[in-house]
RNA sequence: GCCCGGGUGGCGGAAUGGUAGACGCUGGGGACUUAAAAUCCCUUGCUCGAAAGAGCGUGAGGGUUCGAGUCCCUCCCCGGGCACCA
């Protein structure tokens, strides 16, 4: 049923057409059937307490026009939302509240909820998931001992990112410019006792599966960027007086000739070792000096380079040359070998340092188009590749070319191997917060691990990998036991406060009765102390971990739980999966480039490995909206006080009006200024629609007929807009799409009559955008709701071309006349009418005609002299 | 600094190498109305002109082409990413 609404009345409308998808489950996707699936994905929200902004509904109405649209394509559709739930705001409200984090997390999920209903939305609410939920991180901990069995975590007890403000580690990418990413703050190192994953044992893969995805291109790049292979070798230099070798990374052995100097990381190992005793102060003082830099302060690119020479020298394996051997924290420990062969007159930060320091800096490489022997025509630090000088035998040579043979000619002499590197880094997994993903895991000690030989069928072995994981701590050592598929989920327990410590410990160390435990070696079984004396054998006690798992953990896999969210024996069906597959489409902001996307390919690339996924990439194909800035052309914020809420627009135009409008504004993947009068014009068309369709009294308008055929005119619009908003839906265009139903509307308008088969195919086309005017006028003409179920029509070619065309006429490719002529006419009789034109006349009068272009249908230039 | 995007009316934006400015907003004029809202019609790139029309015009300059917003080169500006990664 319809609404009794007389007018374009959405307050009315909206909601009853919602009411109708949610008691008929217009959009509840089955699992199986004949109907070809497809999955469309919006990223994951968090559900963050001041509800939905003006950007969230931006991708998700391009994403539900898109699902809208396949779903009356044929497809079965899956079109699914959940929440990212876990993380900082809640626990901080937490915090400073008192109240649990799962309680505000709750009310922040309904609003959220409530909000995105009000869209109109076409998602698969009984697909609902949250990160939060034991049912869900169940899986996300199955997960972790998947990777945990394979090797591909362990824990490690280097410096992180120690966050004072917000009482946890971060990890690289989640620090920009030495501060945090969330929040601003300032960011120090430290020693602390680390969860690391092991992604970079994918990099060459996550690197090769990037070529076949339909990504933006400029989301590929990052990652490929942020893996950062670089091909090179170790070059090894002999230390005079010393037995150990300097071994330096560098991709420019072609340069070798013209390396002055070595440097070494401060904290390279050989530091102080080949330091000679006259240069001892001074080098211990830099490294002290170095030690309390922050990393800003170190990688600020602005400052001058400073270094120290160490006294020592090593020797250029190619020709026999000292070299003096300085540490300077422009070099990082970090990456490579922490050692550079530093070739001032091919390198701009070696040739800076040289400038300081004054260096020799011998020439090695001249610019192709250098006419002189010596290349001193060529600037320096020249970067490129050239013709090698002074180079022994390799003079003369393309210094590319030259690579191979350089390598080769060390490797024989155990000088050099080729090698690469990357700049990407483990990935660092833990948080010392509360409000995340406990790790499966317990701590026992050496002695007690060893005991577990003692009990082959032990479940605490059904994860566990090859090579255990433990730590030290008070020269005590402790393994790491992976808790059993059984124990999970393992849930977060109940704390008094959710402060961390100052220890940098996570607010779960202080539930002691959660924390030490009793773990039984031969069934598996995990109690509190609390619960039992002191037990004996085959009973040990343990530490559980105390770290939870970061925001990103939950996100990287949730995509497959929406297929079978609630299996509780498999993280989901491998028929279902198979039904259904890895999404077709993917939404979400541009914002997560190299964090989530990297992290999600490297969990599936390595569940698939381990035959648990059919496939390496989760992600076919993937958009980036873009970002919704104020009026005033700046981005949203409070404090501009430039922010538009999303309630109060639906309240005032309707949500049809608002989905309409975001997808108006221009492209898709464009930034663009919110427009609040631009939003009226969409009001205008919405109810110039229903005018067209509804009279005063609320009956269909008796333009619209039931002659079976339209006016050739309409007909031939009708099919123009039926192929452009399909094409464009196809091509995420959205905003042609909408200016061409504008255009169909105004002809519309100007009919007379138009069929009630036109006024139906219309309102197909309209409903993906504006589904709720979509369904209310679908049902007033007559069918049967939903119009999402109906199959979408398609254009007939034939239909749309013209017999009577205009061609425009230039002279000298000026615009001098308009032509009126059959579309049939042949070139001569076409350029024959041009020429007879009065105003082409006047401009060929006294001239030459020199050339006679026609192109049929477009255009007639004529060239004079 | 390096690597990508992008610069089109007053504004958001359209334009497979073929009539630049579709569509919408804004502005101006008018109709309907007691009035307003709503709606409809005309108009709205710049300059000159009464008009017909002419000239100019897609960041700047050059080039290719019968023809360039679109392709090529140089430069300027804006946005994004990376940033001592050897």
């Amino acid at each position: 049923m319809a609404t009794d609404s007389t007018s374009y009345d959405f307050s009315k409308i909206e909601p009853h057409w919602q009411a109708f998808w949610e008691e008929n489950q217009t959009f509840c996707a089955k699992n199986f059937g004949d109907k070809p699936p497809y999955y469309v994905l919006d990223m994951l929200p968090y559900p963050s307490g001041t509800g939905l902004h003006i950007g969230h509904p931006e991708g998700y109405t391009a994403s539900d026009i898109l699902a809208r649209y396949k779903q009356s394509c044929g497809h079965n559709v899956l079109h699914p939302m959940g929440w990212d739930a876990f993380g900082l705001p809640a626990e901080q409200h937490a915090i400073a509240t008192g109240t649990p984090p799962a309680d505000n997390t709750t009310k922040n999920i309904d609003n959220f909820r409530r909000q995105l209903k009000r869209f109109g939305f076409s998602y698969d609410w009984q697909r609902e998931i949250s990160t939060t939920d034991p049912d869900f991180y169940r899986w996300t901990q199955w997960i972790f001992l998947q990777l945990f069995k394979y090797g591909l975590a362990y824990v490690d007890d280097k410096p992180v990112w120690w966050c004072p403000a917000l009482g946890t580690v971060l990890s690289n990418e989640e620090i920009i410019d030495g501060r945090s990413e969330r929040g601003n703050h300032p960011v120090e190192l430290r020693n602390l006792r680390q969860w690391v994953l092991r992604i970079t044992a994918y990099a060459d893969n996550l690197l090769e599966g990037l070529k076949d995805l339909q990504w933006p291109d400029s989301t590929k790049r990052q990652q490929t960027a942020w893996i950062g292979r670089s091909e090179g070798c170790n070059l090894q230099f002999d230390i005079e007086g010393h037995d150990e070798q300097i071994i330096t990374y560098t991709t420019r052995p072609d340069t070798i000739y013209g390396a002055s100097f070595l440097v070494i990381a401060p904290e390279h190992p050989l530091a102080l070792k080949i330091t000679t005793t006259e240069h001892k102060e001074a080098v211990e003082q830099y490294i002290q000096n170095t030690k309390q830099k922050s990393d800003l302060a170190r990688t600020d690119l602005a400052k001058e380079k400073t270094g120290v020479f160490t006294g020592a020298y090593a020797i250029n394996p190619m020709n026999g040359e000292k070299l003096s051997v300085w540490i300077a924290d422009y070099v990082l420990l970090t990456y490579g070998t922490g050692a550079v062969m530093a070739v001032p007159c091919n390198d701009a930060r070696d040739y800076e340092f040289t400038q300081r320091y004054d260096i020799p800096i011998p020439k090695v490489i001249k610019s192709k188009d250098d006419p002189t022997e010596d290349g001193s025509q060529t600037p320096m630090p020249f970067l490129g590749h050239g013709t090698l000088i002074n180079s022994g035998p390799y003079t003369g040579m393309d210094s590319k070319e030259s690579i191979p043979k350089m390598i080769a000619d060390l490797e024989a002499r155990k000088h050099a191997q080729a090698t690469v590197n990357y700049k990407l880094r483990d990935w660092l997994f833990s948080r010392q917060r509360y409000w995340g993903e406990p790790f499966p895991i317990i701590w026992i000690n050496e002695e007690d691990f060893q005991s577990l030989d003692n009990y082959p069928n032990s479940p605490f072995r059904e994860f566990l990998p090859k090579e255990p994981i433990a730590y030290e701590k008070d020269g005590e050592r402790f393994y790491a036991l992976p808790l059993p598929d059984s124990a999970l989920p393992l849930k977060l327990p109940e704390v008094e406060n959710y402060l961390p410590s100052e220890s940098g410990e996570s607010p779960l160390a202080k539930a002691l009765d959660w924390v030490d435990v009793y773990a039984n070696l031969e069934t598996g079984e995990v109690v509190s102390r609390q619960s039992m004396e002191a037990p004996s054998t085959p009973w040990v006690p343990a530490r559980r971990e105390t770290n939870t798992m970061p925001q990103w953990a939950g996100s990287c896999w949730y995509f497959l739980r929406y297929l079978d969210p609630k299996n509780d024996k498999v993280f989901v069906d491998p028929k279902v999966l198979e039904y259904w597959g890895f999404p077709d489409f993917y939404i979400g902001g541009a914002e997560h480039a190299v964090l989530h996307l990297l992290y999600s390919r490297f969990w599936f690339h390595f569940l698939h490995d381990i035959g648990i996924l059919p496939k390496p990439e989760p992600f076919k194909r993937l958009f980036h909206q873009g970002i919704i800035l104020g009026e005033d052309n700046t981005k949203m914020s409070k404090s501009r006080g430039n922010t538009v809420d999303p309630d109060t627009v639906i309240e005032a135009y309707g949500a049809d009006a608002l989905r309409l409008f975001e997808m108006f504004l221009g492209p898709l993947e464009d930034m663009k200024p919110w427009n609040s009068k631009g939003i009226e014009g969409i009001a205008r068309f919405l109810r110039k629609i229903w005018r067209e369709y509804i009279d005063g009294e609320g009956k269909l308008n008796t333009k619209i007929v039931d002659e079976a055929k339209e006016a050739p005119s309409l007909e031939r619009v009708l099919h123009e807009t039926i192929k452009k908003v399909t094409q464009d839906i196809e091509g995420l265009r959205f905003n042609t799409a909408i200016s061409q139903m504008m255009v169909f509307v105004n002809h519309l308008q100007k009919a007379n009559t138009f069929t009630r088969n036109t006024a139906k195919i219309f309102i197909q086309l309209l409903t993906p955008f504006a589904p709720h005017l979509g369904e209310e006028l679908w049902e007033r003409l007559g069918e049967k709701p939903s119009a999402s179920n109906a199959s979408w029509p398609t254009w007939d070619e034939s239909l749309l071309h013209v017999d009577e065309i205009t061609i425009p006429v230039q002279v000298n490719g000026k615009m001098r006349a308009e032509l009126s002529l059959p579309a049939s006419i042949e070139q001569a009789e076409a350029l024959a009418a041009a020429k007879a034109h009065d105003r082409v006349q006047s401009h060929l009068n006294g001239k030459t005609l020199i050339k006679e272009i026609y192109v049929p249908k477009k255009i007639i230039n004529l060239v004079v002299k």
